[in-house]
DNA sequence: AAGTGGTCTAGACCACGTC
DNA sequence: ACGTGGTCTAGACCACTTT
């Protein structure tokens, strides 16, 4: 008998996720080992298979699990691989400790760029504009960027004098970003950085190399430098 | 007529994704767009709902998407902030980098560690261990390792020597790891830093600091210092 | 109060990889 | 070839927010 109504089950996919968490914690799953299937857990919690293939795809997402048609799901054995992080707006970011922010345009120019740049761009672009800018917080120099900006796919960027605004904001309101990749080196302040940053020459400088794209097209390519406090921190 | 089986739709979630993702491109559906709703989306595509919460949900863990109930769904204004790392396990990095990896441990004992690291600590653990080595690649200075362990939790790593398998691939095998944290800086070497990597005093150095837990429950915190040519990158 | 996303179910078919 | 995860569907109820 029984309507046969769809009654809200107690076991949610969040708490398949904790009891099945809790197992490798406790290490009843250890890394490397099978973990029943999706049919026998199912079973087990007297849930729908989607519910539990809902739970174990999170793991597998956050790399606890790894899964495979047909060889089944395992313990991930290198399970604290995967770390997302919070890329800062530096106004916000300056703003977040307390302090004031201001930025300065330091320089502004059509220009040819060094191979190195030049090699992410598409080869057949218009001359690039190069910006080159200063982010502080309560006056002091805190980041240190330059840019270069596709000029093809935001024209109406030649218009703009970024008094008011920081060029990274004025892309993110203005041109189409989805995509993008960074990376994080440890330099020595070379004169120029120190000199804009205030720091010695030789000072450990925390640099951000980021590009943007929306969808194929490159948008625009920064280098960011910070002083040596900068920390970037992310939970796994 | 029609059998009324499941067909396999020619519209997966993926290819919903996939379309949505180039609306956002195109600009048809602009930052701070409030985007048309489920049950519409569905009736547009000719598929589940499901389906295309399937989709949403995804954009929306990307960060492509807003989504709240009864608000609806809205592509983000600032979308470009979160970013995916993978975190590397040295050996197979440098392995991956095509040299031969090797380690050795420069001192372990028990020791009570300084304010710092100590207030990471649960207050009440016993001694814990604390391990100094070098990484090597080629034979050359890689990574600087200094970690602290948490013997209460672990308390057989007291019986290995770790001639063989770097502390961190051993905790990995052996320890149950289900979460962690991670911060990045840039830092001038300091003499012990400079002597153990083989770079001047000053050179800048990328310092990782990780702490590891199990569940509630510290495992071990570790600071890697790595020479200035050191880079991470990631794709957003 | 009402609207929108969040999730669950039961059943089905599909696709990838291993055997 | 076949087993396991991947996904789709149609319908239902729930929960969070805003109005």
């Amino acid at each position: 008998m029984s309507p046969k109504v769809n009654q809200r089950s107690l076991h949610t996919w969040q708490s398949l996720y904790d009891v099945i968490s809790q197992r490798i914690i406790d290490g009843v799953w250890k890394p490397g080992d099978l973990i029943p299937k999706e049919v026998e857990l199912a079973t087990e919690f007297g849930c729908a298979r989607a519910t539990v293939n809902r739970a174990l795809r999170q793991l597998a997402n956050e790399g606890s699990l790894e899964r495979r048609r047909k060889a089944g799901t395992r313990v991930t054995r290198y399970p604290v691989r995967k770390a997302t992080l919070d890329i800062p707006i530096i106004r916000l970011d300056v703003q977040q400790n307390g302090m004031v922010y201001s930025q300065t345009i330091l320089n502004r120019e059509r220009k040819i760029p060094p191979k190195s740049i030049k090699s992410i761009f598409d080869g057949n672009i218009a001359k690039p504009l190069y910006i080159t800018s200063l982010h502080r917080a309560d006056g002091a120099p805190y980041a240190y960027e330059k840019r270069w900006v596709n000029i093809d796919a935001i024209p109406k960027i030649l218009n703009e004098n970024f008094s008011d605004i920081s060029v990274n904001e004025w892309l993110v309101e203005n041109a189409l970003l989805t995509k993008g990749e960074i990376t994080f080196s440890a330099k020595n302040a070379m004169k120029m950085d120190a000199d804009i940053l205030g720091v010695e020459v030789g000072a450990a400088i925390f640099v951000i190399q980021r590009s943007t794209w929306n969808g194929p097209t490159l948008i625009t390519t920064v280098r960011l430098a910070y002083n040596q406090d900068f920390k970037m921190s992310t939970y796994i």
